[in-house]
DNA sequence: ATCCAGGCTCCTG
DNA sequence: CAGGAGCATGGA
């Protein structure tokens, strides 16, 4: 046993809508779920290991079983998965602005009493957003699925833990020397291909990181990255939303906020863009929390 | 079979 | 500047 530890989130959180967000696909690449439980593997700079989550009051515990510290460095190693898990799940963010916010809202009020502690489930790995993003533009999550299957298989690095192996997703490095086609054959349009390889590339050159947006409020990181040919406002979004948590960033454009708004309001014909922005302009600064409590009543 | 999926670029009028 | 085709693939 290398750790067992708690980590308790800031306000109300309650781990079973992470899991349930995390649940819902059967073709993840980078953890399992068990039925009360994630596992996934970490490989940092003080310590390789694989993580079992599991929810606590407030909070969630983390249990690494097997495993090696890397130059001797057990509580670097702590920390580092501390602050690993605590950003996944969004943990040191408090919500008790947005449920004071929200409680006044005809759409948002039900919500946050049905899914009360439920966060953003972030993609800690920026790189791996962008991807996620870029690969998912005007596909369904199924086939979004498969591709990040299919990106990790061909260009994923390989740890073996306790003589068993598992899949990380690629560094930028492993495509910016890559054919697009290449890129390409994990069913992705060309475009796509090209803009990962573009964005592999921005990353290597230390153009684009993540230091670098986080000095950016989002408006002008939006327009930063709608810059780059292939990432439009929906992506830069997401990207902000999901990789750095921002909290005033959220996908307009996105079918799902649409399908929620749709099923929540009992329209038949679906919104327009400009309907589902005239909802988000009441929510501003909870932007992002606001779409993820209309994607958790997709769920 | 046809349409739509957690879009974006490029071309047309 | 608005509107629409094309892109890739899998489900409904």
């Amino acid at each position: 046993m290398l750790y067992d530890f708690k980590i308790t989130a800031t306000g109300e959180y309650d781990f079973s809508h992470t899991l349930a967000f995390l649940k819902r696909s059967d073709r993840e690449a980078l953890f399992f779920t068990e039925n009360d439980k994630v596992i996934r593997p970490f490989n940092g700079a003080f310590v390789k290991t694989i993580l079992e989550v599991t929810g606590i009051p407030g909070g969630v515990r983390v249990i690494a079983r097997d495993g090696e510290y890397k130059h001797g460095c057990r509580e670097e190693g702590a920390d580092e998965i501390k602050n690993f898990v605590t950003e996944w799940f969004d943990l040191a963010s408090d919500l008790t602005p947005f449920y004071r916010m929200a409680e006044k809202d005809e759409i948002l009020n039900p919500l946050i009493k049905k899914y009360r502690g439920a966060r953003i489930t972030r993609i800690p790995d920026l790189f791996e957003a962008f991807c996620w993003a870029v690969a998912g533009q005007s596909i369904s999550l199924n086939v979004t699925y498969i591709i990040k299957k299919l990106l990790v298989e061909n260009f994923g690095t390989k740890v073996n833990i306790n003589r068993r192996e598992y899949s990380f997703f690629p560094e930028p490095d492993k495509f910016t020397g890559v054919d697009t086609e290449i890129i390409k054959s994990a069913k992705l349009t060309l475009n796509k291909a090209v803009t990962i390889k573009t964005i592999a590339s921005l990353f290597t050159d230390g153009l684009l990181s993540r230091e670098r947006l986080e000095n950016m409020a989002t408006p002008e990181a939006v327009k930063f990255l709608s810059e780059i040919k292939g990432i439009g406002k929906w992506t830069a979004n997401y990207v902000l939303m999901r990789g750095l948590g921002r909290e005033d960033a959220f996908p307009l454009g996105d079918a799902g906020l649409v399908n929620a708004l749709k099923n929540i309001t009992g329209r038949k014909e679906k919104l327009s863009e400009k309907e589902v922005f005239g909802y988000f302009t009441g929510w501003q600064g909870y932007e992002a929390y606001a779409t993820f409590y209309l994607w958790r009543s997709l769920l």
